[in-house]
RNA sequence: GGGCGCUUAGCUCAGGGGGAGAGCGCUUCCUUGACGCGGAAGAGGUCAGAGGUUCAAAUCCUCUAGCGCCCA
């Protein structure tokens, strides 16, 4: 072996033998219980980010280790495509070109993003497997390939019968570049600021007029209405009056709505029914006509008179001015509101009046609130079902049409003749109503999001009725960002519920988002972004994976920085080197892959395993409920500073002589062993690397979960530990070198010191122990170490003023000590009402405390301080 | 405006009613036979502020301030 761990040679080769092995497919446990997550689908076209490595290594580790349980474990992989990023970028493709899609036809246009696909549709599967991803392959699923575009088609189908989809003219969501519908959750909104403008229209048949504050003054033009809160007095007198709309000509009526908010503005606001929701639902209540004044570009149409033709923000400055000109701007405020953008391309969008298809939504919610308030769903940590209950809540239909050309093309056709839509599972060839052959079918396409809805099942086989979906669903969990609870989980809830009757998942684990050292989010635009491939590829997939496991708190964002990563590195060297020594005493491949505790444990080897079963216990109980950040750090804290830092170090005692040797070889091996397992499901490759070395006997990523036998926990090693401690404590103050012998005299009235101490003593401390108390502690100072205490004679040498600031400084704490403990125990109140334990522990305290305030001043008297 | 979260060591963050924790950084010492990607020892905190509950509050409750996110 070498003297250093270097990940990129371990790294190179495992993730093959693992493949081959099978041990990634869930036949792998015939018998196991299932256990089954699915991936949540990265775009086709894209590559991994951090907050996927990270999204990643949670899987692993919580798969890794149920494999290692015994379960047939299945983590399903497979990628999402992405409808309007992907079509942007091959639509970017074109453009350096010259060519818009429209130039090359739909058909061509879909072959092509195909082709994208098939060129970059594996770099994600090579990413996964460099991090180490335990997926199955074989079971791999793409949103557009032929069983989820079946799955896609029957649920809309179904849903259609069932009146649960319908088309409809609704105000939606219209990102003008992209020259598409989005839902309302694919709009960002973000606070900028603009100009709140007052107009005023005047009355028509009298004089005066009603003053409307508006932030989008090119909107008047398709204003049908002004609206008033029926019970603002300001305004009720007005009520049924008509203004003359400036510019436009029309007289529009003033009608009162209570979703006019008084305070706003004026009280008064104008109604575009066509280009805003609210306006929009007023018409509707006051039966207002909508009239269209931008156009899917956002220009003016002709509605807008001699402004046609101009974009919207040109139309606002011309339409102001035009008013200011004839008089009926009041006066214009700066203000700051929230604007919408494309959560694709960024561009502003606009809310338009249009013909798509919608989910009625409603039914489909109850269920989904329902199965998360009685616990069949469970989210991780639980404060996000407040976010999820107050989604489902508020939600308005989906629009799921996108005027794009990549996607799930919707199953409807309209007859040319007798103008019915058919909606089928297999593409009609003439209309059912008439029999006409002239049909069309829907030019739209899905959101994709209808696609990922679906994923829990649709990649298990449905809508066959496979052994995948009858053993895998529901799935055991979902691990994913709160960012998309709205956009996946509460959609897969949805259609999980009526589907299948059940819900998708169990447990929904949610992980916080991965930062920049200084807490900002990750972007390509800020440049702050970190590609996890150019990390795995200079420190390791496995100390990549360790930093994140570790950072990442339930729920908590992880503010990453490479520093972590090197970190986590060391500790892989630290491992690497503490297997090197243990097969400096061991025969390679010697250690059984399972049980093989010794029976006639040493003190020592009796101490550190019975830590190793309460710390693998404590892991357990931890990653039980997914705080693997707590689980690993207590690992990592047990292996490094009490199996390396002391325990390698008591065993090398026994170890060079044969006749203590065979034990704590044996528990050696058994704990280092039990560390690579524990480890194996963060850092798999180099775990595997060294139980190559230590046991050699199949592969770690197929063995078993370590069960450690109960031991007892032997009284006293602490004491010791506490007495080396003191004793080196000591050699620092007074600058001694190791090679100083020191001796020392212990006064032991419990009984705790064994004979194996003075060995350990001797090399540890570097003292020659002898029992017994001096003569006088004069000359002497005094190591407390619980009721052990330590006497090491002053010899001559040693450094009288350092030894009083020691001991000053000692006698400080114990007096605070014993001061805080006594106040405790003056208390009446506290003596009667606190437990008896922690009476008697405060007792305690303040003996201690008071026996060694006694000898220190005793020790500083006689140094002459 | 509504909701959620955060404020603990120089930095990044755990913890969650009875002795303030980790990693990194910092100081001093040590090339001891697994490891200098290391070892040993150490410094450093009125746990944001105020009030309350309690025998006991960093921890529970209320309010205040600052920061962040989501929704309108």
């Amino acid at each position: 072996m070498q003297p250093t761990y270097d990940p990129k040679t371990v790294e190179s080769h495992w993730y093959p033998r693992w493949e081959e092995a099978g041990l990634f497919r869930p036949e792998y446990r015939p018998d196991g219980e299932p256990f089954c997550v699915v991936i949540p689908p990265p775009n086709v076209t894209g590559q991994l980010h951090m907050g996927h490595a990270l999204n990643h290594t949670i899987h692993d580790v919580i798969v890794r280790r149920k494999r290692m349980q015994g379960y047939a474990a299945l983590w399903l992989p497979g990628t999402d495509h992405a409808g309007i990023a992907t079509q942007n970028v091959v639509e970017r493709e074109l453009a350096a070109e010259g060519l818009t899609r429209h130039d090359i036809g739909r058909e061509a246009f879909v072959e092509q993003v195909w082709s994208w696909k098939r060129r970059f549709g594996d770099r994600i599967s090579h990413q996964m497997r460099r991090l180490g991803d335990s997926v199955d392959w074989t079971r791999e699923r793409f949103t557009m390939d032929d069983g989820l575009s079946k799955a896609v088609r029957e649920v809309f189908v179904r849903l259609y019968e069932e009146d649960l989809i319908y088309r409809g003219d609704r105000i939606i969501n219209w990102c003008p570049r992209c020259g598409t519908a989005l839902a309302e959750i694919e709009v960002e909104y973000q606070d900028e600021p603009g100009e709140l403008v007052y107009l005023t229209y005047p009355f028509v048949g009298e004089p005066g007029g009603i003053t409307v504050a508006t932030t989008r003054a090119e909107t008047m033009l398709g204003d049908t209405a002004v609206a008033v809160h029926p019970d603002d007095a300001r305004y009720r007198r007005y009520i049924g009056k008509t203004v003359n709309l400036p510019l436009v000509g029309r007289e529009i009526p003033i009608v009162a709505d209570a979703a006019v908010d008084p305070e706003f503005g004026t009280g008064a606001v104008k109604v575009t029914p066509a280009h805003d929701p609210n306006d929009f639902e007023i018409a509707q209540r006051h039966n207002l006509p909508a009239v269209k004044v931008l156009d899917e570009e956002a220009k003016v149409t002709a509605e807008g008179g001699r402004f046609q033709g101009m974009d919207r923000y040109e139309a606002r400055e011309a339409v102001k001015q035009a008013l200011f000109e004839l008089g009926y701007v009041e006066k214009i405020e700066s203000h700051q509101h929230s604007v919408g953008h494309c959560y694709r391309c960024g561009t502003v969008v606009e809310p338009y009046l249009s013909l798509q298809w919608f989910v009625k939504v409603r039914p489909l919610t109850v269920p989904a609130i329902e199965a998360v308030k009685d616990g069949r769903m469970r989210f991780v940590p639980k404060r996000w079902e407040k976010n999820y209950f107050h989604w489902m809540e508020n939600l308005r239909d989906w629009c799921i049409s996108r005027q794009i050309w990549w996607g799930h093309r919707i199953p409807a056709w309209y007859c040319d003749d007798c103008g019915e839509t058919t909606v089928a599972r297999e593409d009609p060839t003439a209309c059912p109503a008439c029999g006409s052959t002239s049909l069309r079918q829907e030019e739209d396409v899905l959101d994709t999001w209808f696609s990922s809805a679906l994923w829990p099942f649709s990649t298990l086989g449905w809508p066959d009725e496979t052994d995948d979906l009858e053993r895998f669903y529901p799935n055991s969990i979902l691990i994913t960002g709160f960012d998309i609870i709205y956009f996946w989980v509460a959609r897969m809830m949805q259609m999980g519920l009526h589907f299948m009757g059940d819900v998708p998942f169990r447990d929904t684990i949610i992980h916080g988002l991965v930062r920049d050292s200084s807490g900002r989010k990750m972007s390509k635009s800020i440049g702050n972004a970190i590609d996890p491939l150019d990390i795995v590829a200079t420190h390791g997939a496995d100390p990549l994976r360790l930093a994140l496991i570790q950072a990442a708190a339930p729920g908590h964002d992880v503010p990453f920085d490479v520093e972590w990563v090197e970190g986590a590195r060391k500790f892989g060297n630290k491992l690497w080197n503490a297997v090197r020594f243990g097969l400096l005493h061991l025969e390679g491949g010697s250690v059984p892959a399972e049980g093989g505790y010794p029976d006639n444990p040493s003190e020592a080897d009796q101490w550190i395993l019975a830590r190793l079963g309460e710390v693998t216990a404590r892991f357990d109980e931890l990653a039980d409920q997914y705080r693997f950040s707590d689980a690993y750090g207590q690992l990592y804290n047990f292996a490094w500073s009490e199996v390396f830092d002391w325990y390698l170090e008591f065993a090398k005692t026994p170890l060079r002589d044969p006749d203590l040797a065979g034990p704590t070889r044996q528990t050696l091996g058994v704990v280092l062993r039990d560390l690579l397992k524990l480890f194996h499901p963060a850092i798999p490759f180099v775990t595997e690397e060294l139980w190559s070395e230590l046991v050699a006997d199949g592969l770690l990523a197929g063995a078993a979960w370590p069960e450690v036998p109960s031991y007892q926990l032997p009284e006293g090693v602490d004491t010791l530990q506490e007495l080396i401690t003191g004793i080196r404590r000591f050699r620092a103050e007074h600058n001694l070198g190791t090679k100083t012998e020191l001796h020392l005299l212990l006064v032991d009235p419990d009984g705790l010191a064994k004979a194996w101490w003075t060995e350990q003593l001797r090399n540890l401390a570097g003292v020659q122990v002898a029992l017994g108390a001096p003569d006088s502690a004069s000359g002497h100072t005094r190591i407390v170490a619980g009721s052990v205490q330590g006497f090491v004679p002053l010899a001559d040498a040693i450094d009288v003023d350092a030894e009083r600031a020691r001991l000053e400084r000692a006698v400080l704490e114990a007096r605070a000590d014993l001061e805080k403990a006594e106040a405790k125990l003056a208390n009446e109140q506290f003596r009667s009402r606190a437990p008896a334990e922690i009476v008697a522990k405060e007792e305690a305290k303040a003996a201690e405390a008071r026996r060694a305030l006694e000898k220190l001043e005793a020790q500083l008297a006689e140094l002459g301080g």
